[in-house]
DNA sequence: GACCAGGCACATC
DNA sequence: GATGTGCATGGT
């Protein structure tokens, strides 16, 4: 199988949904638990659900720390942030023009809806949340799961580039490949719980950061027993 | 200098 | 409904 940097992977049998649980295990033994997100506040977990899209978390990091250096950090400072002190703050997570916006949009639904209260916002129901997260501009199904999983322990699987990338390698896929239909795949297969869905896409990542990557030929790869 | 990284909106077909 | 494109920095 050939991936999209041009290494040629091993090919492998199909993966059923059904070994989803063992394949956590597998991971979890090897990486241990990942206790995501790195952020310290729930605030700070949805402005790097933000910054983060299409970026290297290495980058959002900075740009989280030119934010808390400057003290614009909490819903209210950064709210009255002009647009383009913002977006000089956030350059480093690049994009910084189009995600200062979306931070913006952000804010603006947090502030109408919830008062800009982490609280009020866990209060509301749970695919109501959802919707209402989906319909602000700049949060797509990844961003609001995230924001949801992350930052308000609601129990929504998290699908990213990298979950697509390995689980596609195994064969394991949605005959449509939607979010929503990989999204399937995962929670049909696992009991719905926060914690579990939390450590498992912490899990995914850590394994596409350091072996899908770095070696995509994968000899120490810990799910080449699946292979 | 090319390629990639914890996406999304929008245009076009 | 699928596919293509713009957005942009910083590391490898």
């Amino acid at each position: 199988m050939k991936s999209s940097n041009g290494f040629i992977y091993p090919k492998s049998r199909v993966l059923k949904a059904s070994e989803l649980p063992r394949v956590y295990r597998t991971l979890r033994a090897k990486f241990g638990s990942q206790d995501w997100w790195p952020g310290d506040t729930p605030f700070e977990v949805m402005v790097g659900a933000i910054l983060t899209q299409n970026a290297a978390w290495i980058n959002v990091e900075k740009a989280i720390r030119n934010l808390k250096t400057e003290r614009a950090l909490t819903p209210r400072v950064m709210q009255k942030l002009p647009l383009k002190k913002l977006a000089r703050l956030i350059r480093p997570a690049g994009y910084f023009n189009v995600k200062a916006g979306r931070l913006k949009h952000f804010l603006s639904f947090f502030f109408e809806e919830y008062g800009g209260s982490i609280k009020r916002m866990a209060r509301e129901d749970d695919a109501m949340l959802r919707e209402k997260l989906l319909g602000v501009k700049g949060v797509g199904p990844e961003t609001a799961d995230s924001i949801l999983l992350y930052a308000l322990n609601k129990p929504f699987f998290v699908i990213d580039t990298y979950t697509k990338r390995i689980f596609s390698r195994h064969r394991l896929h949605p005959w449509k490949k939607q979010y929503g239909d990989w999204q399937g795949v995962f929670t049909r297969a696992l009991p719905i719980k926060t914690s579990l869905y939390n450590d498992y896409h912490a899990q995914i990542v850590a394994l596409g950061k350091h072996f899908c990557k770095t070696r995509p030929q994968c000899e120490d790869c810990p799910l080449r027993q699946y292979l």
